[in-house]
RNA sequence: GGUGGGCUUCCGGAGCGGUCAAACGGGGCAGACUGUAAAUCUGCUGGCUCACGCCUUCUUUGGUUCGAAUCCAAGGCCCACCA
């Protein structure tokens, strides 16, 4: 099967910027591709999985990859897919974003070498903080032509967009996206940009940029994946509203892989394909499971432990495991305070004096802790069935007892189903 | 620069002097049912007390009024069209 078939199969491949025959073609032979990454946040997400992924399968099959991370465009903000305008970043943001990313991106991809082919971080802010307005403008932007620039659809969807406008800034984006293209094309020869379906008008504004300096002979493609969403058609990687980081101080382990636990069976064998590396003859079998025996999610359990594996280790992912299992299963009976703390290592914690624990009601307790946002809150979800003390259902008049602290020094608290939260009691 | 439109609680969006903590929808949270599901149904969704009530909110600052999200003035930001 050829690479390009590979990438079919498991849903990589949206678009193209030549022929279906022709990419399968240029993807035989070693080539330099590069995709990029903004640096918005100190790591990546989930929603970065796709890219990743991408990029890291064709690292596999030989090809020379290069991750760009926007230190320079991250600074202006890509329109594409965003209904306002973004945010700047300072410089100093942006900086401390890209070693973040960098670590990040190494679980995945090679850059030491040992493959033989090692992948390349570059930061486009290296070649535009030494070039003046007036040249580059002279130039570059010369190069560029309205009309195309204009009837980009990231463009046209703001400019439509009722009580929307688009600042020049946003505008000039897909000239630096474009003039990176080039700018690598030059350098390292890369001759492919891969990203998902929403960056189209940014790829091709770099393919066209390169064919008319390089002429039309030179070889510079796009080839793009479709954005995941699951089968609600909710962008993939959000969980109740936030992302799932690759960091665990940011997504616990435990969050981390419950999150891919919870997968959809109308989405689990799409994401197998998309974001594991296992055989796509293992991802039939699992498919069968599915279809026999949904209850068993065993397919989900294999996604989860695969991501889990890759991004957490080996550690994170029997850590996430035990935490699950003991959650899951019940009772805490019989569990040491030691035992809890390594459980629920990953889950928010807080200290409380006993005093302010000891023969208050649960709600108010958990509230002081500050695993709510509001007493009344935390009121609402006793009187609602929602509060749990050591698995426990807590009513509004539950008051914590001595004999609640395990190891007299431990509470569990759970809201609703899933959310756990350990309060840690010190004497004085 | 000109003209018009807008800024409401997480989002969208009603409200146009008191009956407004503010309709409705979405989202979120919880409960039941389940497979740690989906779908469905139910409840909740500014804070404090939870019973009344009180407090802080409707871009900002002043003002008019017994009383303003609602009226007036000035400022800020956004959008559209024209130039």
């Amino acid at each position: 099967m050829t690479l390009f078939k590979m990438l079919q199969a498991r849903h990589l491949v949206e678009a193209h910027t030549c022929s279906a025959e022709e990419m399968e073609r240029l993807l035989e032979q070693p080539l330099t591709v590069y995709a990029g990454f903004d640096p918005t946040a100190e790591c990546l997400q989930a929603g970065n999985f796709v890219t990743i992924m991408t990029l890291a399968h064709l690292q596999r099959a030989g090809h020379k990859v290069i991750a760009l991370v926007g230190g320079a465009t991250g600074m202006i903000g890509d329109p594409s897919g965003r209904s306002s305008e973004r945010n700047m970043l300072t410089e100093e943001q942006v900086h401390r974003n890209l070693e973040g990313i960098k670590e990040n991106l190494s679980r995945f991809l090679d850059f030491e070498g040992k493959c033989g082919n090692p992948a390349v971080l570059v930061n486009n802010y290296d070649w535009y903080k030494g070039y003046g307005l007036i040249p580059f403008l002279r130039e570059v932007g010369t190069l560029f032509r309205m009309r195309p620039m204009l009837s980009k659809d990231s463009v046209q969807k703001r400019l439509n967009a009722e009580n929307n406008g688009m600042s020049f800034t946003e505008f000039s984006y897909q000239i630096l996206q474009g003039y990176d293209f080039y700018h690598l094309r030059k350098e390292y020869g890369c001759s492919l940009e891969v990203g998902g379906s929403d960056q189209w008008g940014n790829i091709t504004a770099g393919t066209d940029l390169i064919h008319r300096v390089l002429g039309p002979d030179a070889v510079a493609n796009g080839l793009t994946f479709p954005l995941v969403c699951d089968a609600n058609g909710q962008k993939f990687g959000k969980s109740a509203g936030n992302a799932i980081f690759l960091n665990k101080e940011k997504t616990s382990v435990y969050d981390f892989y419950q999150f891919f636990l919870r997968t959809l069976d109308a989405d689990v064998i799409r994401y197998l394909k998309i974001f594991t590396f296992l055989p796509l003859e293992r991802i039939a079998e699992l498919e069968q499971c599915v279809a026999r025996e949904p209850e068993r999610r065993e397919a989900q359990r294999v996604l989860a432990e695969e991501l889990t594996r890759t991004v957490h280790g080996e550690d994170g992912l029997r850590a996430a495991q035990r935490a699950a299992s003991v959650l899951f299963g019940g009772s805490l009976d019989g569990l040491s305070a030691e035992e809890l703390e390594s459980i629920f290592k990953e889950v928010p914690s807080a200290v409380l004096p006993r005093e302010q624990v000891v023969g208050h009601p649960v709600f108010e307790v958990a509230a002081a802790a500050g695993f709510f946002s509001s007493k009344g809150e935390a009121r609402r979800l006793a009187r609602q069935g929602g509060l749990n003390l050591n698995n426990a259902k807590a009513g509004e008049g539950r008051t914590v007892a001595d004999a609640d602290l395990i190891g007299g020094r431990l509470a569990v608290v759970r809201q609703g189903r899933k959310n756990y939260f350990l309060l840690k009691v010190v004497a004085q």
